[in-house]
RNA sequence: CGAGGAGUAGCGCAGUUUGGUAGCGCGCUUGGUUCGGGACCAAGAGGUCGUGGGUUCAAAUCCCGUCUCCUCGACCA
């Protein structure tokens, strides 16, 4: 059999869920493993979907007033060092340039791992008066930070990504506009990854490098763990004042401006697939699914068959669907495997008996069910795909609530995340505890709750600060 | 860096204990029959056995060195 192998491994997705999702992610071809350890070739089914990502985040972007620009991988080290916090964060996992042109460099040169201080020195050179403020750019484009260990989308050595950073004439606007972003993401994540998230604060220590305040969204994974899926920070004038970000104001003397970055990155794939696969493989939330609807004939060497597939492929084209006809000579059966497997939301069979009766079979990948309609009926196709986005996100919704747990102290804590919770509970806002949390329960704080209502650390039991979600990250 | 495991055809593996000149499944190529849930038949192509040395008439197999990769522990979008 063709893949028994692949078959008895997505079995186990519920023991051993990390290993179905590498299995699937290289065997349905989103990926291949690069020659650089750690590093990940994204092949033209994968891209695609990151393509999607992209032209649906730019819309929202463009709404939000950020430009789009590119600044240059390599950052002369001196850059690097400008911001204290930030040097210190990101100095054990950059990739150096020592040499180059057969010499070696009077500067090592950083290959970028974030682009903050190379687009502050840019910045500080544009920023001169109120009126250029805000400055809103953003830009797509890989990085790299050498990792220890690395599973594809989820943690790769170099990955590809969108960092937003703006410039604000106040302290006040940068730090809305870090919540602003966030919400964007939160609305960018629901409704058009069917992925609901937490959003919130993330402590001191799980803060980016060099920033005031970091904000995060965490999105639960099958087994319970969090990825991080997107975050954004405020920097208050922290790299203004490294970079010389300076303006004159109205009153016409010179302050520093404030800044922000956000970003998300191709871990957002991976997102999709731990949130929404199932034992079949992939299931792709329709608006990033870069095909939408795959039609497989059914005896298509008979009279007809094809040509009427080719004509509703067409038909469903015009109405706006990502739509493929699958006339490869591989049997029926191959090819519903294939197209569940990656993840296709909607299968339309056609073969003699439907033509006839003028009808068409409208399988849905999420649920596995099928359903008649009519033949060339588009409408209905579109439903289908809007129903299954509704759906999946309400599924996904339901099993994270269903997931979050409150704990008192740490042996329920540890209970919690054990059996895949996201963990809910007081914390009094010392280090001290979050480091013994992580120590005894291999959680982390991912984000603060935006309420307070546990009344005692989880930890010491002293008066809690904060109300913090606990869990198991990746 | 600490512990464990593995390198043999594109992929997954057997063969190593007890040396004898390379094998299986999938995939690939060609032709034919098929096609409503991973079809079948026939014929083919494809391997410096990770790498360097040693022992031997003879090494994938034994000995010494070395490199790489994977899994688990400390950092991270």
């Amino acid at each position: 059999m063709a893949s028994d192998k692949f078959v008895s491994q997505i079995a186990d997705i519920e023991t051993d869920f990390p290993q179905w999702y590498t299995d699937v992610v290289v065997k349905t071809k989103l990926v291949d493993y690069g020659p650089v350890k750690g590093t990940m070739v994204i092949r033209p089914y994968g891209y695609a979907i990151w393509e999607n990502i992209q032209r649906e985040l730019d819309a929202r972007f463009k709404a939000f007033g950020v430009e789009n620009a590119y600044f240059p991988l390599l950052i002369p080290m001196s850059f690097m060092t400008k911001e204290a916090e930030h040097v210190e964060g990101f100095a054990p996992e950059v990739a150096v340039v020592t040499h180059a042109g057969g010499e070696k460099l009077a500067e090592p040169l950083v290959v970028r791992p974030t682009s903050e201080t190379i687009i502050g020195h840019m910045f500080g050179k544009w920023v001169e008066s109120w009126r250029d403020l805000p400055l809103r750019q953003n830009q797509w484009c890989n990085v790299m930070r050498w990792e220890k260990t690395t599973r594809p989308f989820l943690r790769t050595s170099e990955f590809l990504w969108q960092e937003g950073h703006s410039v604000y004439a106040s302290g006040e606007e940068a730090e809305q506009e870090t919540l602003s972003m966030l919400r964007l993401y939160e609305s960018f994540a629901e409704k058009t990854l069917c992925m609901p998230v937490l959003i919130g604060r993330k402590t001191e220590k799980e803060k980016f490098a060099g920033a005031v305040a970091t904000y995060g969204m965490e999105a639960m994974m099958h087994d319970g763990k969090s990825l991080q899926a997107g975050t954004t920070h405020y920097m208050g004038q922290n790299f203004a004042k490294a970079f010389g970000v300076q303006f004159t104001d109205k009153d016409g003397t010179l302050k520093y401006g404030y800044t922000m970055s956000y970003g998300v990155s191709t871990r957002l794939i991976g997102a999709i697939i731990m949130t929404h696969g199932d034992q079949r493989g992939l299931v792709l939330p329709p608006p990033v699914a870069p095909i939408q609807a795959v039609i497989v004939p059914i005896a298509m060497k008979k009279e007809g068959v094809l040509e009427a597939c080719f004509a509703l492929g067409k038909t469903l084209e015009k109405a706006g669907v990502r739509v493929k006809v699958d006339d490869s000579d591989n049997s029926p059966g191959w090819k519903f495997n294939e197209w569940e497997m990656k993840g296709v939301p909607v299968r339309v069979e056609l073969g003699p008996r439907d033509i006839e009766a003028n009808k068409m079979l409208l399988f849905r990948r999420d649920t596995c069910a099928k359903e008649e309609a009519d033949l060339g009926d588009a409408a209905a196709v579109k439903t289908l795909l809007a129903s299954i986005s509704s759906e999946l996100y309400a599924k996904a919704k339901a099993r994270m609530q269903s997931r979050i747990v409150a704990a008192k102290d740490l042996d329920e804590l540890l209970g919690g995340v054990n059996a895949g919770n996201f963990v809910r509970a007081g914390w009094c806002g010392e280090r001290g505890c979050e480091d013994k949390v992580k120590e005894f329960a291999q959680a982390t704080a991912r984000v603060l709750a935006e309420d307070n209502s546990e009344a005692f650390c989880v930890c010491c039991g002293k008066p809690a600060k904060h109300t913090v979600f606990f869990a198991r990250a990746y």
